[in-house]
DNA sequence: AACTCGGGGCC
DNA sequence: GGCCCAGAGTT
């Protein structure tokens, strides 16, 4: 595309998208800490998923200060369920940081805004683009597809390492005089028109400037490297029961589901019999010595890098004092307190099981 | 440059 | 059961 072609697309594309937009939360606040949340948010997760996490987060936290000032325990237990956890401990980070060292505002520099943590070039893009007319381009997984279709590119999507042909083809199509729109009509045209499996081209309003649908060949874009077979883990989980209460632990800020309460268990060895496995590990992580009374539910669970099978047992408390070897933290509650902590997926799954049955 | 990090909705 | 989503941090 020559410039005069480039104007064109970018008129055509912002003409579609005022009129086409949908009626997003994030969409009627100018409010950077907002349009932030809803950033983060939605990163490597759909609208609809965020819409609700989104509202319910804003009421909790209205605010930067009210963010900085909460704590870790209540962002968790507010991202309870949206997953990547770093997310809410990065973003809690980052609001104590803007308070400490910005005056309580989101700096408007992307340079500054982008050395905050869980602000990658993504975030910075999109975020300053949006709340400050700052003409960087946002480059998104809706983006890379567009631009692979409209461009023929052919270089994998999901490589890092052929990233940047993707933000240069950005670069020379963004609209540096409404960078914010033009950004959010992409990934718009993304969402609503140009998705991954069927694209609707008769709907399109630019696909008179798109390679691919010009030689019929929307449906060979974008290029994408297959991903290898995840691992399957069984894991065996304890709910002890001691005196009509039961007993979680807190996993370590880093890592896996990092700061959310769980059952106390861990991986069955490769010929090792699940209850056993339960009982070593609850003797390893808690230092107790229980037995199992019953068998509670078989939860089948998937994550990004691998599965698991988890047998979870109704345990009763024989022995020993708690002292803890990788959790961080322990409580003895009752099963109606539960809904204080936040818990991963894969626990809620036997949950109901749970209160059922009831610790006794 | 490769690996880690959730969950859900859709096919 | 696999795909893919408004990606970032670590190593």
């Amino acid at each position: 595309m020559n410039q005069q072609q480039i104007r064109k697309f970018r008129k055509r594309l912002i003409g579609w998208y005022r009129e086409n937009r949908r009626d997003l939360p994030w969409r009627k606040t100018n409010d950077p800490y907002c349009i932030w949340i809803s950033e983060v948010m939605l990163q490597q997760t759909r609208v609809e998923t965020v819409v609700p996490y989104y509202q319910r987060f804003l009421q909790c936290f209205p605010d930067l200060p009210s963010l900085a000032r909460s704590d870790l325990e209540a962002v968790l237990k507010a991202w309870e369920g949206l997953g990547y956890y770093a997310r809410a401990r990065n973003l809690h980070r980052a609001a104590g940081i803007v308070i400490a060292e910005h005056q309580g505002v989101v700096p408007q520099d992307p340079d500054l805004f982008g050395k905050l943590p869980g602000v990658g070039v993504y975030i910075r893009a999109a975020v300053t683009s949006i709340a400050f007319d700052k003409p960087l381009p946002a480059v998104d997984g809706n983006v890379k597809r567009v631009l692979a279709r409209l461009m023929k590119i052919g270089e994998p999507v999901n490589r890092s390492s052929f990233h940047r042909s993707f933000t240069a083809a950005a670069q020379q199509l963004l609209d540096r005089r409404q960078p914010g729109t033009y950004n959010q009509a992409m990934m718009e045209l993304g969402a609503l028109i140009c998705m991954p499996g069927q694209p609707d081209c008769p709907r399109c309003p630019v696909r008179s400037f798109c390679s691919a649908f010009k030689e019929n060949g929307v449906d060979r874009y974008p290029v994408r490297l297959r991903s290898e077979p995840v691992p399957e883990y069984r894991i065996a989980v304890g709910v002890v029961c001691r005196n009509n209460r039961v007993l979680i632990t807190r996993r370590k800020n880093e890592g896996l589901l990092g700061g959310l309460w769980e059952f106390p268990g861990g991986k069955i060895g490769p010929r090792e019999d699940p209850e056993a496995a339960c009982i070593r590990e609850i003797k390893e992580e808690v230092n107790l010595h229980v037995e199992v009374m019953a068998h509670l539910s078989r939860v089948k669970h998937a994550y990004t890098h691998f599965k698991i099978v988890m047998d979870v047992y109704r345990c009763r408390y024989l022995g020993g004092r708690v002292k803890l070897s990788g959790p961080v933290d322990y409580r003895w509650i009752r099963l109606e307190e539960i809904d204080r902590f936040a818990f991963p997926k894969a626990n809620h799954k036997f949950f109901p099981m749970l209160r059922k049955v009831g610790c006794r």
